[in-house]
DNA sequence: AGCACGCCGACT
DNA sequence: GTCGGCGTGCTC
């Protein structure tokens, strides 16, 4: 049985080649070609790059019309069966393009491009047959005595003598004459050829090693007369090492030329080879071993748990609810060297805030070699190498962040995600998907286990967890309430800061948090202060007229960047320099509205003469390694407080901290985000457990102008339960998730009236082909499967890039395919408006609703 | 997305 | 007269 044909996914981001393109298979690369094979087809007039999706004998097609495969980009497809399966579904449930699911997928390496190369065809029988009959080729002028210009015959003759030009290098040798190029190609002279190109190679060094040995060998030493003495010690050497060495290495140490080694390899006692080697971001490393600790009897319950579930090798999510400190990373690793020692691989998801060195040595301390780590900060080809050890089975763990859980492992047995509730594991760009919905699908598909861990569960997982109603998530609830001995939860008081305000405290902090800092101060211990950045950006305002500095093309205000002194927007890239005087009345009194950090900064330094702080946010992490530069001083003590924002939360573990101070607990709570209690609470919880975690006892002091809010209620007494009864009760009220699913769409234009109008009309749209389907309306019936539209509204960021946006939320309840209606309603508002300025973008369980 | 074809304005 | 503007249509 021989497959003929493909059907290849190619990379051309539209909607109209968002389709199987059928492809002929070559003879010389049948067998060779797979589902999941990258491969370089010609497409129009030009060679893309794409996917094989499937094979087949046959083509509905006629086959006179179809092309051949061009190229195999590699020896080994990059994506297993079971990932192009995984692609087709994203692309269904997320209403993405084949082509960016398939691309999220792979490497940024494996992004190849053509490139167009130029020769000149051999005319040695003046009648060339036509690479394919049918293509321009056919009508092919005889060849005629042929005019040249100068310029072409020049041109004629480079490409003549140089074998192989890129078309970019020839048309910069010979600028403005791509004409000329053209009408050579045009009519025969040069002939044009295009391949792919990956973004980086495969990194290769030289070998040497001996290739003699025992008697041979001392022949071969025996035969040096005086003349090659070099040559003799570099023998000698290769010999005594017996292995393999890096030419470089071996140049180095024996302070010879590469000529010597080479004259040594003519003469057949040595060998050089090119091999491949990986990039190793860890390289200079050395990672601490670690031995699995003693588990505690909740630890051993969660560990039997999956276990089973691993070794019987059935699909299984498991909720793991343990407080923060209850020692999850430690279940977490015990877990996955049980799977190793099943033979099958781990995939371990942390939120990329947390990737962090400490993390990474945790697990490098305990697997070793056995880890490949993604992270952000990888160059492209750090990344690749690490995706390759993963793909050619070199590895059994992976970690890293939201797209870890792609990678490609031949038997995956578990996957592990921690911090389960974060926000970033939704991506916020196509594809938008959820890794917590992704890590689910492929567990289905290679019946492995999910640890979804939390101090705080998002309500979603913790609410199919204890409803069980749905068939696929329905995740099985695991709890570790116990801190192990000697470290117990911190004392959080909640401070009013209204009445501080009453009795005449005007200061950021109130007196409690204030004395506490004093006390730290004092007995030498530290302090760690956190601050809600969202409602402290760093804007730019005038105190006499109230101007804002906004962005000329997005409706939102400019960022204050110290370093460059200059404003940015962030959505755009917009950048200007800062006004030292009002542009819009003259006044001076021009003021930056630093970072909160730095004015939290400002004020402790005025209140503690002396005090050494340490600042954490964007303006002093934006480098390579000083988020980490930053927590070793502090660990080191050579500060007194670390002030940050989200970023100090997030599993930081500091000995001698035993204050921890929220200095304004409440603004994320005046979002306009039905989550925004959430995030608060989770928050809270988190940063309350920054303290006290070991033998020092700890302190929290909260502060807020709404002390009796559930939110910062709960959190401060530790009480996840209470607050998500609480919780529950207000979203089945108002329809939100979990009681509901969202889906937003967001519909941009260049001008406004236009926008409103093809809004207006995609929501109504939308309304009559829920009504048919009986659907529409049923939200507030409590009815088993409803839908409701809201808006079309502008979107809370009114415009981007100068394209105005507004959107419509749709929610619904039930086994709908409601995806599907919003996908095929944007295709048929997209066709029947035809207005190229149009863009409809879909955002299925919307996480930002900002 | 490209890349070509096709039909109307300001220039050697 | 033509060089070149970008509308629109297609890609196995």
């Amino acid at each position: 049985m021989s497959y003929r044909i493909a059907k290849v996914i190619v990379d051309v981001p539209s909607r109209e080649t968002d389709r199987p393109f059928d492809y002929l298979i070559p003879a010389a690369m049948q067998g060779w070609i797979e589902v999941g094979s990258r491969v370089g087809v010609p497409f129009g007039r030009r060679t893309v790059q794409g996917f094989v999706l499937s094979l087949h004998e046959d083509t509905e097609m006629d086959p006179q019309r179809l092309k051949p495969i061009q190229e195999l980009l590699d020896l080994m497809p990059p994506l297993p069966q079971d990932l192009v399966k995984l692609a087709e579904w994203m692309s269904r449930k997320y209403a993405c393009s084949m082509i960016s699911a398939l691309q999220a997928m792979i490497p940024a390496a494996l992004k190849g491009k053509a490139e167009r190369y130029v020769t000149v065809p051999e005319t040695d029988g003046n009648q060339d047959e036509p690479a394919f009959p049918g293509e321009n080729g056919g009508l092919s002028s005889p060849v005629l005595p042929v005019l040249l210009t100068g310029e072409e015959e020049e041109i004629l003759a480079y490409v003549k003598a140089s074998g192989q030009v890129t078309m970019e290098h020839l048309s910069k040798r010979y600028p403005g004459r791509a004409g000329e190029i053209k009408g050579l190609i045009g009519r025969g002279l040069l002939s044009e050829t295009q391949m792919i190109k990956d973004k980086v190679r495969k990194k290769m060094i030289k070998t040497v090693a001996a290739a003699v040995s025992g008697e041979a060998a001392e022949a071969a030493l025996a035969s040096f007369s005086g003349q090659a003495r070099r040559q003799k010690e570099v023998l000698e050497f290769l010999l005594e090492v017996g292995a393999p060495l890096s030419l470089q290495e071996v140049l180095q140490t024996l302070r010879v030329t590469a000529g010597t080694v080479q004259k040594l390899a003519e003469k057949g006692y040595a060998v050089i080879e090119e091999t491949e080697v990986f990039r190793d971001p860890y390289k200079n490393r050395r990672f601490q071993g670690s031995e699995p600790l003693q588990r505690t009897p909740e630890q051993d319950q969660v560990y039997r748990k999956v276990t089973e579930a691993l070794s019987a090798r059935s699909y299984g999510v498991f909720l793991l609810h343990g407080v923060t400190g209850s020692g999850k990373t430690e279940v977490y690793l015990q877990t996955i060297e049980r799977c190793i020692a099943l033979g099958r691989q781990a995939i371990v998801l942390v939120p990329e805030i947390s990737l962090t060195p400490q993390m990474v040595e945790r697990f490098k301390g305990r697997f070793g070699g056995k880890v490949a780590v993604m992270h952000s900060r990888l160059s492209t080809g750090e990344r690749y190498d690490e995706w390759r050890k993963i793909r050619e089975g070199r590895v059994q763990v992976a970690i890293g962040a939201r797209s870890a859980v792609f990678a490609p492992f031949a038997d995956l047995g578990l996957i592990v995600m921690d911090e389960e509730h974060e926000t970033s594991y939704k991506q916020e760009e196509t594809p938008k998907y959820h890794a917590r919905d992704v890590a689910v699908y492929r567990a289905r598909q290679y019946g492995a286990a999910v640890i979804l861990g939390s101090a705080t569960p998002s309500l979603e997982s913790y609410h199919a967890a204890r409803s069980q109603a749905d068939e696929l998530f329905a995740p099985l609830l695991l709890e570790m309430k116990q801190r192990p001995a000697g470290s117990r939860l911190p004392g959080v008081h909640i401070v009013d800061m209204r009445e501080e305000l009453r009795d005449g405290n005007r200061s950021m902090f109130s007196r409690a948090l204030h004395a506490g800092i004093a006390a730290r101060l004092e007995r030498g211990e530290q302090t760690v202060l956190f601050l809600n950045r969202r409602g402290h950006s760093t804007f730019v305002m005038c105190r006499s007229c109230g101007y804002v500095a906004g962005c000329p093309e997005c409706d939102i205000s400019l960022t204050y960047h110290q370093k460059s002194n200059n404003l940015r927007c962030h959505y755009c890239g917009y950048a200007a320099p800062a006004p030292s005087i009002c542009p819009e009345c003259g006044s001076e009194h021009i003021r930056y509205f630093g970072t909160g950090t730095q004015r939290v900064e400002g004020e402790l330094a005025k209140l503690f003469p002396g005090i050494r702080v340490i600042r954490m946010d964007v303006d002093t992490t934006t480098e390579k390694g000083s988020h980490e530069k930053l927590l070793q001083a502090f660990r080191e003590k050579k500060g007194d407080v670390l002030l940050g924002t989200q970023m100090v939360a997030k599993g930081l573990d500091f000995p001698e901290v035993t204050l921890v101070g929220v200095i304004a607990a409440d603004t994320a709570l005046n979002f306009p985000d039905f989550r925004s209690a959430e995030k608060t609470f989770q928050l809270l919880t988190q940063v309350a457990g920054r303290a006290g975690r070991h033998q020092l006892p700890g302190e929290v002091f909260i502060q807020t102008y709404m002390p009796d809010h559930y939110s910062i209620v709960h959190a401060s007494a530790h009480d996840y339960a209470s607050f998500v009864r609480e919780e529950l009760n207000h979203r089945k009220a108002m329809h939100y998730p979990p009681y509901s699913r969202l889906i937003l769409v967001t519909l941009s234009h260049e001008k406004l009236p236009v926008l409103l109008r093809m809004a207006e009309n995609f929501a109504g749209d939308l309304r009559h082909k829920a009504q048919r389907l009986g659907w529409y309306g049923n939200l507030e019936r409590f009815a088993a499967e409803a839908l409701d539209i809201l808006g079309p509204v502008a979107s809370p960021i009114p415009r981007i890039k100068n394209r105005y946006r507004f959107q419509c939320m749709v929610k619904y309840r039930g086994a709908l395919d409601a995806v599907r209606l919003v996908r095929e309603t944007s295709a048929e508002t997209l066709d029947q408006l035809r207005d190229a300025s149009l863009q409809i973008s879909i955002d299925v369980d919307p996480q930002m609703l900002m």
